[in-house]
RNA sequence: GGCGCCGUCGCCAAGUGGUAAGGCAAGGGUCUGCAAAACCCUCAUUCGGCGGUUCAAAUCCGCCCGGCGCCUCCA
């Protein structure tokens, strides 16, 4: 608990505003999850290590906190165009399996991902498919407001009768027509979107589902609409997502949930910014990208990178370089490497003057940045090691990097190293330097990094 | 064409009016038979450039240069 007021950035009101719960009992947050047609790459990792953060910053701030994150496991177009593919389709031409085995298969696989990242999971996550009947009544409630109207390929949201629509992104709607790249189809404006697909005559859908316009499939931002408002109520606390959001689809989510419930949705809109590559955004489409596991086939610990990504501020870009990360993991390692040392000295008490400044930097819109920064002063200052440990306990609370049950490992050591360590140490007591330093070559080279501990030498897997 | 962001040490990155956080790397040192690991010390008079406002600017304003995102499935 805290007598700093958390504040935090409003995308919708463009500020940063102290946050105050809409019902002081439970904080409702509702995060944008993933498409699960294929594997989660680092930056969408970002963004759920952003909310993570989020959430548990405001649980620190004693809140108790009902988190909903969607499962979009129902394929949308690929383009706006009519003939356009669905990603779940796709998916299944491309593998061999039923868009259902699909959907099901990498949403395992996010959730493992997250779990391996200390990701809280949400109380709830509500899959799409579960929930056509409340995105068809939502549409049907649209419907009857008079704000849809019919197109050969489904029903559209018509946004021209919306005078606000797009205030979350300051869409200029002038210039957006005038520039217009986007083929509009038979959308009467270039904002509007589809709140319901027809299936295509002729073609055989594995996700479909009847309807009172005709069998097809729910348009993307309904969804969340629906969901949220059954699950959080019509006007919740916190809708967060990935700053893409900002134009398109959360601006279509405000629209239906304001013409059928006559709210924004939600208080906060916070969005997190996009992990770039090499100076660029990393996107599925272009083909390559970084998946956690990759990091880890490279030797890292998936934690490392959390901790790369807590080195920078949510709603900045974070440029990704494998020397920056190589520069995140060293020093992760060392961090936890001293509070482990420190946990010899027993229990001891959180510092009342670092647990002050770490309040005031995760109130002051998270700031994660500081908070490390704020770690290593506390490291390597005056304070007695049990206290430093319990302080900084108290601040993985919120960075949730695993410190208090970290242990270092002992890497497995195959016989023959343990044998060539052994003939090493021999040679060591009869002081045979150089027999001694070839044998430690020999090790290296079978990448093992050799340590002389107090209590004997370690052998290490080298990266 | 529209909306918006960014340019801070070799790399990553805080800092939005009061005189440059932090991490990694690098250099030096302690320890060690030598290393490794760990620890200690050092490491940007300067914040893309040029002007302006101000007692004071990396922070505000203007122009220029460079980079990026969204507007289309996207975290």
């Amino acid at each position: 608990m805290t007598d700093i007021p958390l504040r935090l950035f409003d995308t919708y009101e463009r500020r940063v505003r102290e946050f105050t719960p809409l019902d002081p009992a439970e904080v409702r947050l509702y995060a944008c999850g993933l498409t699960v047609y294929d594997y989660a790459h680092i930056g969408n990792l970002r963004t759920y290590i952003f909310e993570d953060v989020l959430r548990r910053v405001l649980e620190y701030n004693g809140y108790r906190v009902l988190h909903v994150q969607n499962v979009t496991d129902v394929g949308h177009l690929v383009s706006d165009a009519d003939t356009g593919e669905d990603k779940m389709e796709k998916g299944s031409r491309r593998t061999g399996k039923s868009a259902w085995e699909i959907a099901e298969f990498y949403f395992q696989a996010f959730q493992a991902d997250l779990a391996r990242l200390n990701v809280l999971p949400p109380h709830i996550w509500p899959r799409a498919t579960d929930h056509i009947a409340e995105q068809i009544d939502l549409i049907r409630c649209i419907e009857a407001k008079g704000y849809t109207y019919l197109a050969r390929d489904g029903v559209y949201f018509d946004t021209s009768r919306l005078p606000d629509y797009g205030y979350l992104a300051r869409l200029d709607l002038e210039g957006q027509q005038a520039g217009a790249r986007v083929e509009v189809g038979e959308k009467r404006s270039p904002t509007d979107f589809a709140l319901w697909k027809f299936s295509a005559p002729g073609e055989q859908r594995q996700m479909e589902w009847p309807s009172p316009w005709g069998a097809g499939f729910p348009g993307w931002h309904i969804e969340c609409s629906a969901m949220a408002a059954k699950y959080l109520g019509p006007f919740f606390d916190i809708h967060c997502g990935g700053e893409d959001h900002i134009m398109v689809h959360h601006p279509n989510e405000i629209a239906q949930t304001q013409v059928c419930y006559g709210t924004r949705l939600a208080n906060f809109w916070m969005h997190g910014y996009f992990l770039q590559v090499d100076e660029a955004k990393m996107s599925k489409s272009a083909g390559e990208f970084l998946r956690l596991q990759t990091l880890i086939d490279r030797g890292y610990d998936p934690l490392a990178w959390r901790f790369f990504c807590l080195g920078a501020h949510y709603r900045a870009k974070l440029n990704f370089t494998w020397e920056a990360l190589e520069g995140a993991a060293t020093a992760f390692n060392r961090l936890r490497i001293a509070a482990h040392e420190w946990s010899a000295a027993g229990p001891g008490t959180p510092d009342a003057e670092f647990l002050q400044r770490f309040q005031a930097d995760i109130n002051d819109d998270l700031n994660m940045p500081r908070v490390l920064a704020l770690a290593w002063e506390l490291a390597r200052g005056p304070l007695p090691p049990a206290d430093k440990r319990a302080t900084l306990l108290e601040f993985d609370r919120v960075m949730g990097l695993g410190l208090a049950e970290w242990q270092p490992s002992a890497d497995e050591v195959p016989a023959e190293i343990a044998a060539l360590l052994e003939r090493r140490q021999q040679a060591r007591r009869e002081k045979r330097w150089q027999d001694a330093d070839a044998l430690r070559a020999e090790v290296r080279s079978a990448g093992f990094e050799v340590e002389d501990t107090p209590q004997g030498p370690v052998a290490r897997r080298a990266r």
